[in-house]
DNA sequence: ATGGCAACTCCAAGTTGA
């Protein structure tokens, strides 16, 4: 079983190239963040061709999450519990015995900024959510594009990078807080090679020059971290023309 | 030292992302 996680940054822009990854790769579950589409608009036909189910939760301009599988998933979950929040970021299905949690962890702007504490706050309420499902349900995956690199391995400048939003210690903090629920970083279970990531900025060639951030992630349960085969992150849709900024991320579960 | 790209939007200059 693979499932897999891509920040598409986009969706009207992106669709070929996810028609096309879903049939080169033919994940079980593809977790999206970004679609930047609302409901009405979401291009379920097409997947539905590519011989997905979609379920998703978007609004205008900005976020959107869906979860594309090739089964349908039931008892889906489109926020966090807590007050409505028009920003649609998270969504969560069962797949068989597997609950799958996508996330689009908000950026945070900067370490100053209303964003940023908005960020942390938003952390503390998946903190939470987590803890939830994992008591409801035995085997759980968190997904998506989490705007955290955990570590300075994850940074292609760590210095230039230290105190920054994604790498700044409070967010280091919340992403160990998630991580102590009873989850483990699938990228950890493996030996990887250095300088590894999922995300480049459009600038500057950061793409060629391979200066990225980890910082989409796929978090897994200890029964299903025990499943784990392999950890992989696909830079081949980078190298596309009008790619999108991150590059998918997916597991192999046994 | 700064900003450098891309996508979005009452279509065009401002906002957002990371």
């Amino acid at each position: 079983m693979k499932i897999a996680t891509w920040n598409v940054n986009s969706l009207k822009v992106r669709l070929p190239q996810v028609i096309n990854w879903l049939n080169l790769n033919q994940p079980d579950v593809l977790c999206l963040q970004e679609t930047k589409l609302q409901d009405e608009f979401f291009p379920m036909d097409d997947i539905a061709q590519a011989g997905y189910h979609s379920t998703f939760i978007g609004q205008k301009t900005y976020n959107g999450v869906a979860l594309l599988s090739k089964e349908a998933g039931s008892d889906v979950c489109t926020a966090l519990p807590g007050p409505d929040d028009v920003q649609k970021r998270l969504i969560a299905a069962t797949y068989g015995d597997l609950r799958i949690i996508c996330a689009y962890v908000p950026n945070g702007e900067h370490v100053d900024s209303e964003k940023y504490t908005y960020k942390l706050e938003w952390l503390s309420r998946l903190h939470h959510f987590l803890q939830q499902e994992q008591a409801r349900y035995g085997q759980v995956a968190l997904l998506g594009d989490f705007n955290i690199a955990p570590e300075d391995r994850d940074v292609y400048d760590p210095e230039a990078w230290r105190g920054q939003v994604l790498c700044s210690e409070p967010e280091r903090q919340a992403f160990r807080g998630l991580l102590d629920t009873g989850f483990v970083d699938s990228f950890s279970l493996f030996e990887q090679p250095e300088k590894t990531y999922t995300w480049w900025d459009y600038r500057m060639m950061a793409f060629r020059r391979n200066r990225g951030l980890r910082i989409d992630h796929i978090l897994l349960s200890r029964e299903m971290a025990d499943r784990c085969t392999a950890w992989q992150v696909d830079k081949t849709p980078r190298k596309l023309e009008r790619p999108s900024d991150h590059a998918p991320v997916w597991v192999e579960l046994a």
